[in-house]
RNA sequence: GCUCAAUGGCGCAG
């Protein structure tokens, strides 16, 4: 299992699935645990059928689901914004006499808020004190960052101000999604002020939360700050990663400066970060603006030359 | 040993 789960967030599912085999060859027969760990990566990969199938055998085969196992399929069919099949699962898990925990609730919260449903994700907030289950920090960041998203920072305050009082704190992640609602919308001296907030609590910031600064600097065009960033989370010992570049690039992009752009391409096989299909369609879709299209398609072989499958 | 929340492009939807 631990061998199987390796290779799985390693994103080698197909490895993973070589030791399920051979589990069941060699007389060590897979668990519950193996099923969910499969399950899971199946999930994360977006081969939600194969999961399922996977979740299927196992029941057919009389092994009895946990409530992890549950946990894993709802968090699938959320992603897949598939809510009404996750909520049947909760019908499920109520036959087998499994009662839905905080990490059931708070993959449903998250499901719905993602699926654009905020209601619903009240909703389910409710239910969930109801049945004597207390929301936690990650059933507030996902309403947080829902509402940031939504672009209503008002009220993902008011969210903040409200965990506060049921005497939950804040940590590391819930701060970053409150800096980048803020960065979202080029609100920069709110951003830099919960960030010293965030910093204040003893929580450092993450690769993450440059990344939503940089991208906070690029949403107003201030690309020296931006690169200000990238030089400040490098003094730090953070080293800019795929999604740092690429909003920079973005950012040059937008300001119609591909000379900039392309520098910063070049910066990264310097620094051996590799560019992935996003970068790319940043890149393209930069050239295809300026109509300067033999470049873009120059650009667009080049990626699957990579082994990069464009979307 | 297994499950939940945060960051980049385009399109679609609003």
């Amino acid at each position: 299992n631990i061998m199987m789960r390796g290779y799985c967030v390693a994103g080698e599912v197909e490895k993973g699935i070589g030791f399920f085999e051979e589990m069941e060859r060699k007389g060590c027969l897979p668990n519950v645990v193996s099923y969910n760990t499969l399950m899971d990566a199946y999930f994360k990969k977006g081969r939600a059928e194969e999961a399922m199938s996977l979740f299927e055998g196992m029941k057919y085969r009389g092994m009895e689901p946990n409530l992890i196992s549950y946990n894993v399929v709802i968090n699938g069919l959320c992603r897949e914004g598939r809510m009404e099949e996750a909520s049947e699962m909760v019908k499920e898990m109520g036959w087998r006499r499994l009662k839905p925990d905080e990490v059931t609730y708070n993959t449903l919260v998250n499901g719905h808020c993602k699926g654009g449903n905020f209601h619903q994700a009240l909703v389910l907030h409710a239910e969930m004190v109801k049945n004597g289950l207390s929301p936690n920090v990650v059933t507030y960041t996902s309403l947080i960052n829902s509402m940031c998203k939504a672009g209503n920072l008002h009220r993902a305050r008011e969210l903040l101000d409200q965990m506060r009082v049921r005497g939950l704190r804040p940590n590391d992640r819930t701060y970053t999604t409150l800096i980048d609602g803020f960065c979202q919308k080029g609100l920069m001296n709110e951003a830099y002020r919960l960030l010293r907030e965030m910093m204040d609590n003893g929580y450092k910031p993450s690769l993450v939360t440059y990344n939503a600064l940089i991208n906070g600097h690029c949403v107003m065009g201030r690309m020296e700050e931006a690169l200000g960033v990238v030089r400040e989370m490098e003094e730090k010992g953070l080293a800019p990663d795929v999604v740092s570049y690429s909003t920079i690039i973005s950012g040059f992009c937008k300001d119609q400066n591909l000379d900039e752009a392309f520098r910063l391409k070049q910066e990264m096989g310097a620094r051996d970060v590799s560019l992935d299909a996003v970068t790319y369609s940043t890149l393209i879709n930069g050239l295809c603006q300026q109509n300067r299209l033999p470049e873009a398609c120059n650009l667009f072989q080049e990626m699957i030359r990579l082994g990069l499958s464009p979307d």
